[in-house]
DNA sequence: GTATTATCTAAGTCT
DNA sequence: TAGATAATAC
């Protein structure tokens, strides 16, 4: 089998294997993902049934293209059927067809983070906690960290520990708020993302059946990123490899960033004590990058104190050094990486493609985001907001949901009155009330307006008939129209359609458009055929709201986007590789994160993650710290990272004079063209950390306050108001104004300090002078 | 109840 | 800075 000739010894080993417990450990660039492939491609050519294999990859993404490759060496029709998927996404299907196994309707909804947030917000009002005190994010928080290591409410309030944790921090009823959020999410018919592993360990617990069928049908199981399961997947895996134990995990402990999401490190540490007869393969060379970025990454690595011991090196040749950029601003800094690409895209021939800029926090997207729009250089921000998250998108899909569950409170809630129909926050509020009394769920309160007397008057019940009426008219169609068609129309007949298109603001014009993306989609997704199934039935809205919740933007990438220079954070740039790495923000406070400071077990995290930012790269890296940027909406000074400090100094080369570093005063001036310094070549390696650098130690004359956080803020001098009130301009009649939101107008009216303006966008507005921030155009 | 504006507050990473 | 929420006028 020519395959196997393309795989060094112990990738070879690693593939041949297949029988019993196998943990591969892969170094950054080892060929891991080709380790993957090939061994599910041998376990095929080897007569193993696809459906009897089991592969948890960490993203959707993955899991297709990984699905390519192996459809090219085996043939589609022996790959479609692999179960490939995250564990969300392989383990909510699960659960479709067994819910009501553990009293769930198998058309259960699965709540995204900000309905989670939501309905702990209403629970906290309901409750009467202060969410200043019980910030929703934080109890979101701890009960999705309890969830994760299959903790129940009740555990948890029996648990003394967290108990004691929760008195400390002043919150001792977080127990009662989980509690709650258990039952109302049942009530609801709704799943959160942690539910979907809680739930299916709930499954396998309690229907020996359903976890004997699914051994069996699971005979062998790989996992991804093992490093980053946590202890709910963990338990998933064990039962479901307990039968045949053919069980691959593939990992790489430098690489472990998601203890904040409860991934637990132990279980690629503990693998061995798991299952004693596991074979262990390393692939410790290097494909991807060069020697100089190789040795850098371990010399980084080393700083950590717990790993397993591996030597990941390279063959390839040594390539150039890490190079390190100061910029004054994030602005500036945003201008040196976008000329930076500019000339190596002509000095290289590289594409756009070819280069990724890879940030801590999502907000560090911007400053670079704009420079390399100036400098007309294509590129694509992945994450952030997903598509799906947007507002408009999340009110169409409400109705879909609501359509399809009708227990889903949260989509309830979120469409009950947008389009606005008369049914406001008062009337929520008692329907809300009548549900928590009469035992009864939100809608059929609302269904039943007439049936049962919760306080409201003849002609908001009607308000509140007509849309009940309107969804059950929706619900009628469900199994006529397919997707597209139900979606169309309930767009229009619902009025969202209408409501945004009278908006002719700039946000109200794109948001009218991700609508029409929307339902293109859906159009898309109605035509093609359902690959799962034999049968190519209509694929109709129930299909398409199943695992919308679990869609991130990397899973539909348009072909226009093929050819840019890739935005992200670290974190999802984890398993992807690029030529030309530019690392920003490479600064104290930021990266690594001031939230991780006080712990080594966290800095030791963010050190990993340095890590794999570092081993993206398989020519050049870029690190760039900025001495200065926006943050909270204030200037603020920042110290390079001591991660700069921990790179072997053989690796990296300073792009900049220690003594040309701007003096806070030349700070003023930041805009200037950087050019100057931006040349290479004054190298300058006996940079110290702390040096004439702005810090909270020296500091600069125009700091005015300190924050708690050790971080400094500069006045805002940079900022000069550009609109002020209008009670301090000599507004007359027949001026053109501009409003932040309306845009331009001219001034009809003017009397008892209130303006009537004609906006050329929008019409007419009546404006209160004292509260309008207009300025004057002409 | 709705629309508009003021005010507050949070920005850590992802499924 | 930007999104969410509170306050206010009508």
């Amino acid at each position: 089998m020519d395959y196997l000739q393309q795989l060094n010894e112990s990738q070879r080993a690693a593939v041949e294997n297949t029988e019993g417990p196998v943990m591969v450990i892969a170094g950054a660039g080892s060929g891991k993902t080709r380790v993957l492939t090939y061994r599910i491609a041998h376990l095929l050519n080897k007569g193993v049934d696809p459906f009897n294999i089991l592969s948890l990859t960490f993203t959707n993404k993955a899991a297709q293209e990984m699905k390519e490759r192996i459809g090219k060496i085996v043939g589609l029709a022996n790959s479609r059927n692999i179960w490939m998927g995250t564990f969300h996404s392989i383990f909510s299907r699960i659960l479709r067809s067994e819910a009501e196994k553990i009293g769930y309707p198998q058309n259960f909804t699965i709540y995204d983070t900000q309905d989670a947030k939501n309905l702990i917000k209403t629970i906290l009002k309901e409750m009467g906690l202060d969410d200043k005190i019980y910030k929703p994010n934080l109890v979101l928080n701890r009960i999705s960290s309890a969830k994760n290591n299959l903790l129940t409410a009740k555990a948890y309030i029996a648990n003394t520990t967290i108990q004691s944790e929760d008195r400390q921090a002043a919150k001792p009823r977080i127990g009662e708020v989980y509690e709650i959020y258990e039952k109302r999410c049942f009530k609801a018919g709704a799943m959160d993302f942690d539910d979907l592993l809680f739930k299916t360990n709930v499954l396998l617990r309690d229907h020996p059946d359903v976890l004997h069928k699914y051994q069996h049908r699971f005979k062998y199981i790989l996992v991804d990123e093992y490093q980053d399961t946590n202890f709910s997947q963990y338990i998933i895996v064990k039962k479901l490899a307990a039968a045949f134990q053919n069980v691959c995990v593939v990992g790489d402990d430098a690489q472990s960033i998601y203890a904040f999401r409860g991934a637990n490190i132990q279980n690629i540490l503990n693998f061995k004590t798991d299952y004693p007869e596991a074979k262990t393969f390393k692939l410790e060379e290097n494909y991807r990058s060069t020697q100089n970025i190789v040795k850098a990454a371990n010399s980084i690595i080393k700083h950590n104190t717990e790993q397993i011991e591996k030597n990941v090196f390279t063959s390839n040749k040594e390539g150039n050094k890490i190079k390190i950029h100061q910029a004054a601003t994030d602005n500036e800094e945003g201008k040196i990486v976008a000329n930076l690409i500019y000339d190596t895209q002509f000095s290289q021939q590289a594409r756009p493609k070819d280069f990724a800029i890879l940030y801590r926090t999502n907000a560090q997207s911007r400053s670079m985001e704009e420079a390399l729009r100036r400098k007309n250089i294509p590129y694509k921000i992945h994450g952030g907001k997903s598509f799906y998250q947007r507002k408009e998108i999340k009110d169409l899909i409400s109705y879909f949901r609501i359509i399809i569950n009708p227990q889903d409170e949260e989509a309830l809630k979120r469409i009950i009155n947008y389009p606005a129909r008369g049914i406001g926050k008062t009337t929520i509020d008692k329907l809300m009330i009548a549900a928590n009394n009469h035992q009864k769920s939100l809608w059929e309160i609302v269904t039943h307006i007439n049936k049962v007397d919760v306080g409201i008057n003849a002609g908001t019940q009607n308000k509140i008939k007509g849309f009940s009426d309107l969804i059950k008219s929706f619900s009628l169609q469900i199994d006529s129209k397919n997707a597209f068609d139900l979606a169309s129309d309930i767009a229009s007949t619902s009025g969202i359609l209408k409501d945004l298109y009278s908006d002719k603001t700039p946000e109200g014009i794109s948001r009218y458009e991700n609508i029409q993306e929307l339902l293109n989609g859906l159009k898309e997704f109605t035509e093609t055929d359902n690959e799962e199934e034999e049968d190519v039935t209509p694929r109709g809205l129930v299909e398409f709201l199943q695992d919308v919740a679990l869609l991130t933007n990397a899973d539909n990438e348009k072909e226009e986007d093929r050819d840019k220079v890739t935005l992200m954070t670290i974190h999802s740039a984890k398993g992807l590789e690029f030529p030309y790495v530019h690392i920003v923000g490479m600064e104290e406070n930021l990266f690594p994160s001031q939230m991780s400071l006080t712990s080594r077990a966290d800095l030791e995290e963010e050190r990993r993650l340095f890590y794999v930012a570092l081993t993206r790269a398989e020519k050049e890296i870029h690190l760039s710290f900025a001495t200065s940027r926006y943050r909270f909406g204030t200037m603020m000074f920042c110290e390079p990272s001591q991660f700069i400090d921990e790179i072997d100094e053989s690796f990296i080369e300073f792009t900049f004079n220690k003594s040309s570093t701007p003096s806070p005063a030349q700070l003023a001036n930041f805009d200037e063209p950087y050019s100057a310094q931006n040349s290479y070549g004054n190298r300058n390696t006996s940079y110290k950390k702390k040096s004439t650098m702005p810090s909270k130690k020296n500091p600069p004359p125009k700091v005015i306050q300190t924050t708690p956080k050790n971080l400094t803020k500069i006045s805002a001098a940079s900022t000069p108001p550009n609109q002020e009130s209008a009670n301090d301009l000599k507004l007359e009649k027949g001026m053109m104004v501009n409003h932040q939101k309306f845009g331009n107008g001219i001034i009809e009216n003017i009397e008892n300090g209130k303006a009537s303006i004609n906006f050329q966008n929008i019409g007419n507005k009546q404006l209160l002078l004292k509260f309008a921030k207009l300025s004057i155009v002409k």
